[in-house]
DNA sequence: GACTCACTAGAGTATATACTCTAATAATAG
DNA sequence: CTATTATTAGAGTATATACTCTAGTGAGTC
């Protein structure tokens, strides 16, 4: 592998692992047993290592949610969508951590991520549609639609750290995938009082599937029984 | 005033412009025209400095959040408690951007913060009860409850870093409370499907006081007729 | 007037950080 | 084989950062 690829490669686990605050470009050579000059040999600095693994992620996540026009939406599809999201999200999870300070020290990031925050969007919103067309929710307004997509971007990139600092995880406890996409969970959550009679036992079984197992609110205090109880209120 | 006091003060100016990473306890002491010396007179480290002011933020929102058991709960008190989160969240905003960092580096503010969210969370709950006892929006089983409130947490806290990344705001272009507020529009858009059909219409006019002036998201086109439309499907 | 004590100045320091420079070695093209 | 280019090592550097240390000052107390 070339030694620019491994850069990256070191660079991303690094980040990950310990925040990209708390690793130096000394720290990546010293890593790869490469010497700083060769690092910056292959990249001017910091700013574009990291520059270069949003593109990788962009691109993945781009990937992923490339919405088929010429057929209806199923809910294998969704669950692809949902699961692929979380997937990148752990893969660069080091970037929505220091979000907005690399956003403040690289310009292209800036624009670039300001674009792909919008393509997410427009994504989860014709999602959505798609739904809808498919009989999965009730359509719904363009104005309530835009809304609720919205929501779901925020509970999706937000999921992570709620998990790191709020939950469980005391000091050695490291987060994992598994933890991660019960954030599906929420986001399913949302879409609750949308579904159609005809796929809501089917939307609520696959939302089970992700339900966390430690209690995780302060109120949530039964936890064994909720299963029948859960569908009281529709 | 008191030198430690204005070292706090300072401080909290300071990170919530430029961000607590671009910070130093040099800045901080410069800018009050102080030694160094003086700052670690009063304050041990910078950590501690920060522990102070998290006291303060705490201490703010747990005031705001204690929700009356003596009545039943209004319309009103549901505007304040919304409005003063994200009042809190502004004058203590640059704490939400850093947040992983600080807990890591910080053993006391780690636990604090943990019980800090789970009361918070308890709080968004209790407040979802009493709304429907009040009758503004339907009783929810305790599970759907729990889930929908850490939605709310969830979108409440990663409002601001939505807008600070994604929206309009190119350089020099910067936050103001307005914009935060008009986070409160969409949480009251996860609370839409659950209104009651008696409060419903207050609860959308509420809402549209705080429907954001610019587009937002990659679809929504419209913007001028909405808000006859919104209602369509409800 | 001696003493205490909260408070302050300002120089200084150890370490980290991002990055540069020079020189050397491998790889490759003609 | 030679010339060029790509790659690497490793020492070095300017600056920043968090923090320490010493030497005070000034207001009150007895």
């Amino acid at each position: 592998m070339k030694t620019r690829d491994k850069i990256l490669l070191s660079s991303l686990e690094l980040f990950n692992e310990r925040g990209e605050r708390n690793i130096t470009t000394n720290h990546i050579a010293a890593h790869l047993a490469i010497s700083p000059g060769n690092l910056y040999y292959h990249f001017r600095n910091k700013s574009d290592i990291i520059y270069e693994i949003f593109l990788e992620y962009e691109k993945l996540v781009d990937f992923y949610l490339d919405i088929p026009e010429d057929r209806p939406i199923t809910l294998e599809d969704l669950t692809f969508y949902l699961e692929s999201v979380f997937d990148g999200l752990w893969s660069y999870r080091f970037f929505h951590r220091d979000l907005e300070y690399l956003l403040d020290s690289d310009r292209r990031l800036r624009q670039d991520y300001r674009e792909f925050t919008n393509r997410c969007l427009a994504a989860i919103s014709r999602i959505f549609e798609k739904l809808a067309d498919a009989g999965i929710i009730q359509p719904q307004p363009d104005e309530l639609r835009s809304a609720m997509s919205l929501n779901v971007w925020l509970v999706i990139t937000n999921w992570m750290a709620f998990l790191k600092t709020a939950h469980a995880l005391e000091e050695s406890t490291s987060l994992t995938l598994k933890e991660l996409k019960q954030g599906i969970y929420q986001v399913l959550t949302l879409e609750i009082p949308y579904l159609t009679a005809d796929y809501r036992e089917r939307v609520m079984a696959l939302r089970e599937k992700y339900r966390p197992s430690l209690p995780e609110s302060a109120d949530a205090s039964d936890g064994a029984s909720g299963k029948d109880e859960k569908l009281r209120n529709f």
